[in-house]
DNA sequence: TCAATATACTTAGCATTACTAAGTAAGTAG
DNA sequence: CTACTTACTTAGTAATGCTAAGTATATTGA
């Protein structure tokens, strides 16, 4: 077996490359990768206000409200008052930005299983053992 | 055993949350994520010229050409003249660039060696496994 | 109650990184 | 030698990150 520095280094060098593959996808979408990202919080978490949308995408405040901003400019997401804090705002999806992300998120997908198919049984249990290793650790991780 | 869906949809999250992770350490090097990458290439695969470095960062030459020049600037690479051709550049890691380059290369993977150390041998056989099967699929993915 | 403080968000200014379009210099083909 | 291609740069625009500073609202405590 590798070292554990090794498997480490293998995971880095796997994880670029898988984002970078991923990502080429996205760009169809013509949306960039902040808002994309942001949008993903929004459609599968749910509404939340923008300093939570901010922790959870590990930018500040004010990059996130301009994030926000270009996501309404492009009709995907909403600011609402919030209910309970009138400094706060409630962001949501629009309907546009629900279909606009799960079409990305198939492109996504689509481009991965695509490779997948070509490998054999064995192969893909060790991938989703290998998922569920990785969901574990760093749990700290923001979606 | 999930779907092959399930799969790719989990390899997706997963490397965002790894990526997402690894990028933190890089932070405290005080150099942009293009700079980073493109310095990668140049430490790990050795002196090439602009256009080649734009296409295994899948950039315009463009872009390439500021990048190194803020990689010039950050005295961590340098452009020489290429020997066959008069047009091209030889574009090379300083010592420097080389030094921070690993510097950075360890703060990665150490993050990560941290947490693999708390899983069982098992599981580490698993992702060593896993590396190996995604090393193969989309071996068109430039470093 | 009211003043001080804290929290939520926005705006402005700067740097990086991406693009396209347009320009320069050098090699190649007829 | 002319026309084309290739390698790189520069200029202009947009997106995304930061800090600092401002506004509005909530909370705390004398």
């Amino acid at each position: 077996m590798d070292s554990i520095e090794d498997i480490a280094s293998g995971l880095n060098s796997t994880a670029i490359h898988l984002i970078r593959r991923l990502k080429r996808q996205d760009s169809q979408l013509n949306v960039g990768p902040a808002r994309l990202s942001a949008l993903s919080v929004l459609v599968f978490g749910g509404p939340c206000s923008l300093s939570e949308l901010a922790r959870r995408e590990q930018v500040t405040s004010a990059t996130m409200s301009r994030i926000v901003s270009g996501l309404e400019q492009n009709l995907l997401a909403r600011r609402l008052p919030s209910p309970h804090d009138a400094r706060a705002l409630k962001i949501e999806a629009t309907r546009t930005g629900r279909q606009l992300m799960l079409k990305g998120q198939k492109a996504r997908v689509h481009s991965l299983v695509k490779d997948l198919k070509r490998l054999r049984k064995k192969d893909l249990v060790c991938l989703q053992q290998a998922v569920t290793i990785l969901r574990q650790i760093g749990g700290s991780a923001p979606d």
